[in-house]
RNA sequence: GCCAAAGUAGCUCAGUGGUAGAGCAGCUCACUCGUAAUGAGCAGGUCGCGGGUUCGACUCCCAUCUUUGGCUCCA
């Protein structure tokens, strides 16, 4: 018997065990599809009823059950007309058969009652499936075929491994996803709420997460500065005539925020910071000499996004993009690229993110723009990529219709990836808005117009930041810096004064003066995952030193407090994570 | 928007067709404490919101809002 087996094939035939478990139970049931995928596989369903958490307990028996029986999988080929009578009463596998090319053979595979239309491959028997390594996970709604036109079918996803240790092992990541979800640490360490009565998907920064909101920006904007770029303020709203002209009322209406009359004219939100900096740039003209432009804005949008796609911090209907716009000649196109590049990489290694990959995408179907202007641009964000040694993939006719980009997707802690910066060009705004500026031949020419933000949006960023520290931030982004604890209250003033001397040096500090015993303080400490407490007692005020106990439960005791202090300076100014 | 589940105290959750309960947090009092929870007491809820059924609804039904898991979408 084969023991190498690929998890993709166990996945397969783990959906296929799960269809005929469900067929058994449920018998009326119409089946799917049911593919293997990352971690496990999934199968849909068109149920008579709806299923319930015991349903799924249910049916994890009937599957174990039929993995121990150790049925063979079978494999046959068959005519279209036989799997068509085979699958009489299976419409959607009827929709599926009908949809195999002409000349492409049809098999079916069976194991035990069960037969489903499938191109495998398969385990040999259930036998190689193992009866420990699985787990159902949940119960989902998908439209058939991923249209939304087509009916809702329920799907249920599952996991399945080589053997009960593996499984262990991926539902251990599981809780460990679980544990760094930023809604739950957000409201563990006080950092953010969202109020359902006062609107979905609008975020309320509370102190503590302003705190690393404001070390995000502060750090952002002295970047910019230093990176050649200028800061810009615009509004948050403008008359309809902007998104007429951008064309993103033909485009987004839906997602924008409705309509405010006011002076017989219609006003909306902004869903893009875009025509602002535009209108900022029509406000003179331009000659060669003055460009390139790089207009940066911390600009916050409001988009309705559809309820159903909320989430968290994640995906907000009103968000603060740290954005910039750049306005370039065509020859200095290039070098701008790789500049932007350089900048975005720069931005998330400070962040402690150090692994990215670059996804190139390219010119789709319908677009605007000129052929050439395409090439020259997708040609110079390929060379800035491999300039800086990126690895990446190209999305063929993934781009947007008025410009191709790249977009940069790191790793986070525990492997995860996210997609951060953009950076994109933009054929289609400058025709739009008649951007021009004069050449060195005194002719009047278009500039190219770059969009890039670094790091998304700072809502959506903070969420990643969140999950990717499991909110133990790095000393320079902690909401508190340092924790004093006083041993009693005979140490109270002491504990002021020190206070009041960090707080002198610009660190973030808290001072614990409740009455709670040492114990309590250190283990409220601790779940806030400040990085450094002080436990300051008769000793540490005998001497100017302090005792540091650092979150990860080191502790080092009589440092002198100067020593402390530019300890502490260090860890900040190189961003060190302790 | 679609499918499904959920909504009970600030938080985490129990509970029942006869108008609600715990732990933590909060407040008060006592203890003044040396490395992850000191003890006692008090207070706190029109059970998401609106209808309906019923002698009676937090519980059953309908509608609605929101949240969660997905699907679709994401300029």
């Amino acid at each position: 018997m084969a023991k190498e087996l690929n998890l993709e094939t166990i996945r397969h035939s783990m959906a296929h065990v799960m269809a005929e478990a469900v067929l058994e139970i449920m018998p009326e049931t119409k089946i799917a599809i049911g593919p293997a995928i990352e971690n496990g596989f999934y199968y849909d369903f068109d149920l008579p009823r709806p299923l319930t958490d015991a349903d799924l307990e249910t049916i994890t028996e009937h599957m174990k059950a039929i993995i121990k029986s150790g049925v063979p999988f079978e494999r046959k080929e068959v005519s279209r007309d036989e799997a068509k009578a085979l699958f009489a009463d299976q419409p959607y596998k009827l929709e599926l058969i009908d949809a195999i090319p002409e000349g492409e053979t049809v098999s079916i595979y069976t194991q035990g009652k069960f037969t489903d239309l499938c191109r495998g491959p398969h385990v040999e028997t259930t036998k190689d499936l193992n009866a420990e390594g699985f787990k159902l996970l949940s119960i989902a709604g998908a439209y058939w075929r991923g249209n939304e036109k087509n009916p809702m079918l329920t799907r249920i996803y599952g996991t399945a491994w080589k053997n009960g240790k593996e499984l262990r092992v991926y539902l251990d990541h599981l809780a460990d996803i679980e544990k760094r979800d930023h809604r739950k640490l957000g409201k563990e360490l006080d950092l953010f709420s969202l109020h359902e009565e006062a609107g979905p998907g609008l975020v309320y920064w509370h102190p503590r997460g302003a705190r690393v909101r404001q070390a995000i920006e502060e750090f952002w904007r002295g970047e910019h500065y230093k990176n050649g770029y200028e800061l810009v303020y615009t509004p948050h709203v403008g008359k309809s005539w902007l998104w007429e002209t951008s064309g993103h009322l033909d485009f987004y209406k839906d997602s924008m925020y409705p309509k405010m009359e006011m002076d017989k004219a219609d006003y909306y939100a902004k869903p893009m910071n875009c025509p602002f900096h535009i209108m900022i740039y029509k406000n003179s003209k331009h000659s060669y000499r003055e460009l390139p432009f790089r207009w940066a804005e911390l600009g916050t949008v409001y988009r309705y996004e559809k309820a159903g796609a909320l989430h968290g911090l994640m995906r907000v209907r009103g968000f603060t993009q740290d954005d910039a716009h750049l306005f370039v000649t065509p020859d200095q196109m290039d070098d701008e690229i790789v500049e932007v590049l350089r900048f975005s990489l720069y931005m998330l290694h400070s962040f402690g993110f150090n692994d990215v990959h670059a996804y190139i995408s390219t010119k789709p179907e319908k677009s605007v723009g000129r052929q050439e202007d395409w090439d020259a641009a997708t040609a110079a964000l390929k060379k800035a990529v491999e300039k800086e040694g990126l690895s990446y993939d190209i999305d063929e006719g993934g781009g947007a219709f008025y410009g191709p980009k790249i977009d940069l997707k790191v790793k986070d802690a525990i492997g995860r990836e996210w997609q951060l910066s953009t950076v994109q060009f933009d054929f289609n705004l400058p025709e739009r808005f008649d951007l021009t500026f004069v050449d060195k031949d005194g002719q009047e020419k278009r500039p190219f117009m770059i969009h890039r933000a670094l790091l998304g949006s700072i809502e959506r960023f903070f969420g990643v930041l969140i999950e990717h520290y499991a909110g133990a931030f790095p000393p320079w982004l902690s909401p508190d810096q340092i924790v004093i604890i006083p041993v009693g209250e005979n140490a109270f003033d002491y504990s002021k004064a020190l206070e009041k001397r960090l707080r002198g040096e610009g660190f973030r500090v808290a001072i614990d003066l409740s009455d709670d015993r040492l114990n309590a303080k250190i283990r409220n400490a601790q779940k806030l995952k400040t990085p450094y407490m002080l436990i300051i007692g008769e000793k540490e005020m005998a001497g100017d030193v302090v005792s540091v106990r650092y979150r990860n439960g080191k502790q080092v005791n009589g440092v002198p407090t100067a020593d402390f202090i530019s300890e502490v300076h260090g860890v900040i100014d190189r961003k060190e994570q302790i």
